[in-house]
Parts: C-alpha cells; structure tokens; sequence
DNA sequence: CTGTTTACCTGGGGGC
DNA sequence: TGCCCCCAGGTAAACA
C-alpha cells in the first residue's frame, strides 16, 4: 500500500531521469485509469518534458512545459515502474509512457484499479489540493498546524490520523506504527491528547516517516520503486502485521483488531 | 454537518 | 481441484 515514504521513494528515483527526455508516445490499455478525457491529457503530454515532480502527501505531480499538470495517485496496488522499451507487459499494466533517446519505457501498473492519472490546467492546479481539503503534507506540516487540525475533528486517533485533512500521507501501516511507537492506543480519544502528547506524536510520525523513505518504503505485497526494487522497511515493524509475534518493547503478543474500519495491530500492553 | 457505510477491483487464503 | 466467501485498504460518493 503505497503510503507517503512509498511515493517519496518513486518520486525521488524518478526526478534522476524522468525531466530529461521528451514524452514521444503513450499507450492506454484500460482508459478508466484515466480520469480525464484521453486524447485532451495524450494531446497536452505527448511532444513535451516534465519539467518537475512534486508529492504531497500520497499524490504525485507531474508539471509539463505547457504549464499542464498530470496528478498521479496510486491508491492501493499502484506501481509506477521503468522496463525495457520492448520488454512485454502483462494483463495489470495499464499505462506505458515512451520517451526521446530513451531504451527504457515507464509503467504503470495497478492490480485492482483503484489508481489514476488526472490532467489538470495551471488553475486546475492550484485549487485541486484546497478543493480535496488535503491538509499540509506530514513532513512539512507545523506544531501549530498540526494542533489546530486536530482540534477540528474529534474520534479515535488511528481514524484521525488516517484522515487526510488532518495530516496528509500516513496510511495503515503507518497509523499503526506510529502509534505503538508512541504507545497510544488506537483507540484513543483524539480530543484528550495533551499538549506534550501532540508534540510527541508529530515528532514520532515525521522519525518513522523518514526512516522508512532512508528504507524505501515498506513492500507488503505489491509496492515496488520506479526501479522495480522492493522496499526493506518491512524489517523494522513494530505492529503492523506483526500479530502473534511479541512487542519488542514489552514482549507481549501483539494483536490484531479492527479499529475505524481498518485492520489495526497493537500491543495491548504499552498501548492502553 | 457529521460520522458511517458502500463502491470501486483483483488475488489470495480458508473452509469444505 | 474447485467453488464460495471474506479480506486487504485509499478515496469518493452515497447514506443516515
């Protein structure tokens, strides 16, 4: 599940490459992965270069040098991958891009397609953050920021953090690290965190954010960098899908329950 | 307006 | 071997 240091780790490998060749084709095999109209965003894309990549929280942005703007969001099975200008492709790929002087193609590939590409004009632009309520990216987001967010909406923590007005790019594997981390319950009332709590818990949510993009990213099951590598932050969980195995804080069995909707792992003794 | 549920998809795993 | 059902979880839309 790509989550924020999965999308980081794609968007830095492809700002080594991608800005310098021209875009000469792209092939669509399944247009609703596409959610504009196809020949407009294949009209405005192709015969030009990506002039810069931007991410926030879990979407990519790819700026054209028509001030165009294609918006990536790779949901759940999401891949976004270099291969061999002629390497064959299998059923899930939906997408192949072709470039000037270039022996590699890029991919994107997405199991249950829930992913999609947007085009977007300069304006589009500029408003699409604000009108999805997106709140600033974890990484960047301010103490202040933060604590004003939180105060905007009340429930259980691991629901508030999922929410992405709140803070922007932390997903359920990284929920549920944070929180075991933190030793707060998921189902903590958001509400009754203190002031040192808050503070803590941002600190903690921007350390695992970052140690887990120094990983690139945590490979569950389908999530590959645009170098088709599998991520190694897999090693360092605490929680999630760690069921059954002990807290390597306390040595308690670590369980599984649903919070919020979601599948949750927790250690029911650190996180009361 | 708010919180909850469902839809979008496919593959994998368990039960029988 | 195969069929059925449930589960995985990011987001939007429908719903209560």
């Amino acid at each position: 599940m790509p989550e924020l240091p999965e999308v980081e780790t794609i968007v830095r490998e492809l700002k080594k490459e991608l800005p310098a060749h021209k875009i000469t084709g792209i092939k669509n095999h399944y247009s609703p992965i596409i959610k504009s109209d196809v020949n407009l965003l294949k009209k405005k894309v192709i015969g030009h270069k990506i002039i810069k990549i931007n991410r926030h929280g879990k979407y990519i942005f790819l700026l054209i040098d028509n001030n165009y703007t294609v918006v990536i969001h790779l949901r759940m099975t999401g891949q976004l991958f270099w291969a061999a200008k002629e390497a064959p492709i299998d059923k899930h790929t939906h997408l192949e891009f072709f470039f000037a002087n270039k022996k590699k193609k890029l991919l994107y590939r997405d199991i249950r397609k829930f992913g999609g590409f947007t085009l977007l004009t300069e304006k589009e632009y500029t408003e699409y953050i604000k009108n999805k309520k997106i709140a600033e990216d974890a990484l960047k987001i301010s103490l202040p920021e933060f604590k004003k967010n939180l105060c905007r909406k009340k429930g259980v923590i691991k629901a508030v953090l999922l929410d992405q007005s709140i803070i922007a790019g932390l997903g359920n594997i990284y929920v549920d690290e944070v929180l075991i981390r933190e030793k707060l319950s998921p189902h903590f009332d958001s509400q009754k965190l203190t002031e040192d709590q808050v503070s803590s818990l941002l600190k903690t949510i921007k350390q695992v954010l970052k140690a887990a993009i120094l990983k690139k990213g945590t490979t569950f099951s389908d999530y590959i960098t645009a170098n088709g590598k599998k991520g190694e932050f897999q090693l360092k969980l605490k929680a999630y899908q760690q069921q059954g195995k002990p807290c390597c804080h306390c040595g308690t069995l670590i369980e599984k329950t649903k919070v919020a909707g979601r599948g949750t792992h927790f250690c029911p003794n650190c996180q009361k």
